[in-house]
DNA sequence: GGCACAATGGAAACCGCTTTCCAAGGGGGA
DNA sequence: TCCCCCTTGGAAAGCGGTTTCCATTGTGCC
């Protein structure tokens, strides 16, 4: 490959000079060098070597993101609103999906930080393991005692600048709401007991009925993609009027698994998820479900990333009830 | 941060030894001096700085892969395969999303190029403007000429190595199978008319009608994504029985526009799109489609891609028509 | 016991670029 | 006209690793 060097001796200046001709500096060079640099560069088709940058200068400019599922809608325009963030400054973006797997999550960081990136962001939910999460954090303590930032979408268990989604407060709107429908008998597809989201979600939701006065709510744990919800929904007690998937893409599954079963929602039951993923707008019934800023949510994780904080900031997302078709007023 | 300077003179060795026994060489090092180095670098909690392997190495673990918008099921499968196949090969993902600017297409390959990735992949249909493909084969050529390697989704329109679906093959086939429900008064949802995946489909489809004596249909053109089919299917005439969305996004925009207008699908109008996303399955009625394995036309494009190949090696995928409910038979 | 050779450790060159530090040239003010 | 300061170009020292090339030591064999 064409190195700054060829560039130089063919322009017939030194590597200085060629250097801030091409990649940028403080310094002024003149109009003939520099032109004669610039032409240099084109027939040699130069491309600058940002590994060597990089090191040279001490800070890349590419920043990471580990996602859970990057196919997941949810985690799609997370990292999508990130990655148009990152466009505007500039920035390249490294992804890392860990299937789930939170030693998956680990070793991504400790990759990322081999990378030297700018900022790492960590978006989906965290795991309710002390240790594991231990473990994060020092890995994460780590790449930021080396200059390195961080930020996070979900909890804010790393000790890093966080944007979190108000689960709790906006499963408890959304019991409420369901309540004032007339649904008294509900059950929740829970997702992991581990999950945190999936925790927050559930014991929101549980909370809110139990200050309501309302019977204890039908728990069922599964996993928390759309196969979790679809086989949750099959566990459900036949008494039930109303249903809360702790995430969307479960409650899409939910809906399958009524539509094979001959089940009409919402005439039979009610069905209600959270997040509002976009696709859902092509879903029938249309789905109640709590609306968060996606794609805000992952814009802001970035800017908080790069922004030049003292502590840790933690900035609270409310979630917004959008009643839909899945869910009828009962009697 | 720590360097493997600070590990080396921790553990009393030398910058080779220690270089040795971390980062992987082919030469030994004794037990005790691999335990002390190996001890220092836990201790001081080491992250070798990829930045400087690279460069020194002359080639990082990273491969880029481009794709016009990550937050379509289409181009999150593709990506999702891409990202596991380089998974298992330890190597990391830059992804660059273009949301559909051929320029941004270009000038991702000329950054990636500058980071001396491994491979990168091009996922997604070319363009018809032999400029601006013009523009990107150049580009691709100054950054194989250096030795990296690339790959494409699509058509072989780049000259590098390309897994290309048979849109032509598949479409016509839909359209025969469509035919022989008893259609005859088509329209194609037909996408962009420079965008050559969304042209062959259309022309695919279009072909087959005439060989077998049909009318042609009506085409109505639009963008490739969700909102363009919902829109496109609006224009659609009345008198069609049958419509074909050239993705299935589309397809699914289209069906969202037929349930809005009170259109019955497909009872009123047959609908069948082109892909086969994982996301179909939970769309009602059930949309008839041609699959692609998009997870493995991924991962392939990637091996492909990796691969010590002399000339370019050209990959072809049939698709394989899939009836379902969204379509009838006619009469 | 002596010798060739394999195994192992270290010094130093190098990867490609940035940036400090100098040197030299040029312009403006006194 | 002289001096000082501001510009501009270049030499060279890193950035943090890898790897070649030696030097040394230990081993097997005759």
């Amino acid at each position: 490959m064409v190195t700054l060097e060829d560039v130089a001796k063919q322009a017939g200046v030194s590597l200085a000079t060629a250097s801030r001709v091409l990649n940028g500096s403080t310094r002024q060079v003149g109009a003939a060098l520099r032109a004669r640099v610039e032409q240099a560069a084109d027939e040699l088709g130069y491309r600058a070597n940002i590994a060597a940058q990089t090191l040279a200068r001490g800070a890349g400019n590419v920043i990471g993101i580990v996602v859970h599922d990057l196919t997941d809608p949810y985690f799609a325009a997370l990292a999508d609103g990130a990655m148009r963030a990152a466009a505007t400054q500039g920035l390249l973006v490294m992804v890392g999906t860990t299937h789930r797997d939170p030693e998956q999550e680990i070793a991504y960081v400790a990759t990322l930080s081999a990378q030297r990136v700018r900022a790492v962001l960590l978006v989906g939910s965290r795991v309710a393991d002390p240790q594991v999460t231990g473990r994060l954090r020092d890995e994460l303590a780590r790449y930021r005692a080396g200059g390195g930032r961080a930020a996070c979408v979900g909890q804010d268990l790393l000790g890093v600048d966080t944007v979190a989604p108000a689960n709790r407060a906006g499963a408890a709107e959304l019991a409420r709401a369901l309540a004032g429908l007339g649904h008294t008998r509900f059950a929740v597809l829970a997702g992991p007991p581990h999950l945190v989201t999936a925790a927050d979600r559930c014991a929101g939701f549980a909370g809110a009925l139990e200050e309501l006065g309302l019977p204890a709510p039908q728990i069922v744990p599964g996993p928390f993609d759309r196969d979790g919800g679809h086989e949750a929904a099959r566990r459900v007690d036949p008494d039930v009027t109303c249903v809360f998937a702790v995430n969307d893409v479960m409650a899409v599954g939910a809906l399958a698994a009524y539509r094979e079963a001959g089940v009409r929602v919402p005439e039979d039951v009610s069905v209600a998820g959270f997040d509002d993923i976009v696709t859902l707008r092509d879903h029938v019934p249309a789905l109640t479900t709590v609306r968060l800023p996606l794609k805000d949510m992952g814009a802001r994780a970035l800017e908080l990333a790069l922004a030049e904080d003292v502590a840790p900031v933690v900035e609270q997302v409310a979630g917004e009830v959008v009643l839909r078709e899945s869910v009828r007023r009962l009697g």
